[in-house]
DNA sequence: TTGTAGGCGTTATCAG
DNA sequence: CTGATAACGCCTACAA
């Protein structure tokens, strides 16, 4: 009982061929005699042979594997998002290095170094990611696609939410059907998409010709606990606000909690919007209004665009790419029944 | 402009010294002068040298990455997960090579043989999966760590969640709260959670000297989705259930979802149980009772266990572990008031 | 149609 | 302390 796995060496030798041999039939490149073939393949089924990857990736200089680097796996957003990511490139054959939950910067460096030889391309998705930091890190040789990152320059393929132009139109909305009082839950601090979004609600308040009051800026951090404890908050305000707006929905489904909790009606009392349209805010009570992006859509893209720049050798144009969302209005926010 | 990236023999020349120095103060193994060793660091990053990764892990015959096999990502339970097993591999140091959406044997066995010689040890979670599979695909030299499956033999350490004892003691619960006309929302076919679930939700029925009615049990597949459909059909029974326990969380929240659009009363008029405790459950409303598992703690705990059998060059026992599972009593089920 | 031999980038074992 | 040099397992000219 051998301790390790048979190498093709063990194949052409129990086949009596050599190892070039092996090799052309087991990748079907240049010619073999049908019948050493034949032979070939019982020697290595029978061996239980299967190629070592990382002397296959050294020598064939690609791994077929892409690296994919996540701020952190928590909630739906990620676990779509990776899926998409997984079918796209599991059609193609490739497969998946992931990374994940990178508090500090040293922890990111070493993950980026560790891909080194190891992947073929790159999908960044850390918001708190700087191209600085990627570029430093990275071979340039190594195509790239950042995915929702706060990008500066042209080094790069990028991929966005219209985070702005979601919670814009999402405020808009809400505008329109009467409210004025409008508080919004905001997302982690130093996020892209956290301060995009701010930015939009910001910026639809004052084209209408409202005025900002910080008092109605609640803090959250994307965590349905942090949309439960800020609606609690918001239910203190005086006056009131009549709509509220997270900036994700995990907060808005905590903060649906919370207001059923307290007897509060939605959208009757308080009106509650969020932000993704995960699976799941469609079976809340009431059903969640939200500013839909599709996410699972948004991985596979990524990996679409990364594959390409792989295909071309990383010779190709970088472009930026920005997801458009689009409204999804049930009944959390009124609009079925017209405030 | 060079196309490819610096190798260990460009920073050997460019200090002037051998490829060994420069290996010795990159690992620092093995003596060198403070004065080489200084010049050498420089160069490297000048050169922005980091090793590669795929030649290191031919030399070393180790990658310092885990494989993870996983049926599909859906849901919040697979993203848990993930995240558990990253968490602990990461603090080793160890990158997470996933493999997912396996619909066919064929691609299972190809994901298979792709990951051999480039992780050092295997999660497998596919509940599909059988043994034998997994041994005719893989060298025996490789640790494996079956997590959540269907397992026979003790060729693989094991670690399983408590389905049975989980749906047999909420059952029981239900039972204890005058219920009798339980239904059940079974979970996707073929799969092994699903036909543990069920297997304790009879058993407890059994036990109370309960009828077995294959009207009460409802197909369903862990969709929200399949929740929902299952929850209205729940309610065409006569007589009408009294409880609906739901395989899973998800399909728990589809099926409240269900029943707040008919109007239905939760938990007055019928009592909602899911399975898993997902955190969503503890927002939604009314807040759902459930069967506690540890998701993320299970990944953590199987990771632990791999990498001890790594650590043990698999030299080890093979052990099977099943995780408790305990019940998280909210007020969908009506607990709180005591039926 | 097949075999030989060199190289992919590192590490590790020897001598010096 | 440092430098050759042989692995590691596979692919691929180039020769035969």
């Amino acid at each position: 009982m051998k301790r390790s796995s048979a190498t093709i060496r063990d194949v052409a030798r129990e086949a009596g061929v050599s190892v070039a041999t092996v090799s052309r039939v087991l990748n079907d490149s240049g010619p073999v005699a049908e019948e050493t073939r034949e032979r070939i393949n019982l020697v290595a089924e029978r061996l239980r042979y299967a190629p070592n990857g990382a002397a296959r990736s050294l020598s064939l200089r690609r791994t077929k594997t892409l690296g994919v680097l996540l701020p952190d796996l928590y909630g739906e957003f990620f676990s779509e998002i990776i899926r998409g990511i997984d079918q796209s490139a599991q059609q193609r054959g490739f497969h998946l290095l992931v990374s994940s939950s990178h508090n500090n910067l040293s922890d990111l460096e070493a993950a980026l170094q560790a891909m080194r030889g190891r992947v073929d391309g790159l999908i960044a998705m850390s918001p708190h990611v700087d191209a600085r930091t990627l570029i430093v890190n990275l071979p340039e040789s190594l195509p790239v696609v950042l995915l929702n990152c706060a990008i500066e320059g042209d080094a790069f393929d990028a991929l966005n939410v219209d985070n702005y132009g979601g919670a814009y139109a999402m405020t808009q909305h809400l505008l329109s059907h009467g409210h004025t009082r409008i508080a919004m839950i905001k997302g982690a601090e130093p996020n892209y998409d956290a301060s995009e979004r701010l930015r939009g609600y910001r910026a639809a308040l004052e084209a209408a010709g409202i005025e900002l009051l910080s008092e109605l800026e609640l803090a959250g951090d994307f965590t349905e606990a942090s949309g439960y404890r800020a609606a609690l908050e918001a239910l203190l305000l005086v006056p009131r606000a009549t709509a509220l707006f997270a900036a994700n929905d995990s907060m808005a489904i905590g903060a649906l909690s919370a207001l059923v909790e307290t007897g509060v009606r939605v959208p009757d009392d308080i009106a509650v919007v969020g932000f993704d349209n995960i699976p799941i805010a469609r079976y809340m009570s009431p059903p969640l209004s939200s500013v839909h992006v599709s996410i699972n859509e948004l991985g596979g893209r990524a990996t679409e665009r990364l594959l390409y720049a792989i295909d071309q050798e990383n010779r190709h144009e970088r472009t930026r790419e920005v997801a458009a969302t689009r409204l999804v209005l049930r009944q959390s926010c009124g609009a079925h029944e017209g405030i």
